[in-house]
DNA sequence: AGAAATTAGTTTACGCGGAAACTAAATGAG
DNA sequence: CTCATTTAGTTTCCGCGTAAACTAATTTCT
């Protein structure tokens, strides 16, 4: 008989004490949930949250360096080589050498890029929304106010 | 000369769009904020977050089985296998298999690993308030508040 | 101009965390 | 009691993300 609620091991109330109220493990707990509900959704496209987000950046940045992307995203280079590398064999970015720095490269979507980020651009960008069961609306959006502060991302364009 | 401002790359006004408002992208680059500012404060003790939090947990839990701490931190069983062997060799834990079910492993902490929680408790704990520099103290309780409900992390004892 | 230093990105090697397969112990059906 | 099933952890294997070393192009210094 297939139980879905996985109560493994023991039921004694585990006490965790002043860690609920660390930041630290919280945002892994959130990040934890966020994971699995962007793969439970989004899953089927066959891209992971990061790419994506990659992807919108170029889209809305068309030629736009890979460090920079890098750096934005807080991306490794290292990484960053891997990560384009994937999307480029996907055919949905190509990478272009620009005559004035050689040793730069420059990210576009292909057409075939701009098609996906479109069709996908909701499903990506609101799937938060559905996410939010335990907030309410107002309190969603404090969160995320609160978040942006932290982050130190309120100014921008 | 050294520089730490790593202004690298270019300097174009990036254009993120309604990306900001994306909860799953905030909760990640606070996590990576997160994660410099624990290894740059707690790093010299050479203990992980997530090992810090088994610890913490399990000297509040003592004889817990690994399962259950594996369970409540969400961490998989495989990994919590090896992050258990870490803190063992460390002389940090104790395993114990109890008469009663020769399957479980029971986890407890040792002289030196209640003495290191104890020590290091409030650096581990406190670390967060060094953190939120962006954030007032009343936006801060806020956040962790919305934090722990979108987590549903409330009805804990 | 030519050597030294910087900068952009890639390659290599490695550790962490996870899925799947596996071992051992406990439970259940006949 | 014996065989099948379930449960607790472990082992094996693999991909992701990173640090360090490396290549190539650009800039700086003299």
């Amino acid at each position: 008989m297939p139980d879905d609620a996985l109560q493994t091991t023991e039921d004694a109330p585990i006490k965790l004490g002043e860690l609920t109220n660390g930041l630290g493990f919280l945002i892994r707990i959130a990040q934890v949930k966020l994971f699995e509900n962007f793969f439970e959704h989004l899953g089927e496209y066959g891209l992971k949250p990061g790419e994506f987000t990659v992807l919108w950046v170029i889209g809305l940045n068309p030629g736009l360096r890979q460090g920079t992307v890098a750096n934005t995203l807080h991306i490794k280079p290292a990484h960053m080589t891997k990560l384009t590398g994937r999307l480029v064999e996907r055919g949905l970015v190509s990478r272009a050498t620009p005559a004035d720095d050689r040793r730069a490269v420059r990210l576009s979507l292909t057409p075939e890029g701009q098609k996906f980020v479109d069709s996908k651009k909701d499903a990506f960008l609101n799937h938060n929304f559905d996410e939010k069961e335990a907030l309410s609306p107002e309190e969603a959006e404090q969160l995320i106010s609160l978040l942006r502060k932290f982050t130190g991302l309120n100014a921008c364009p």
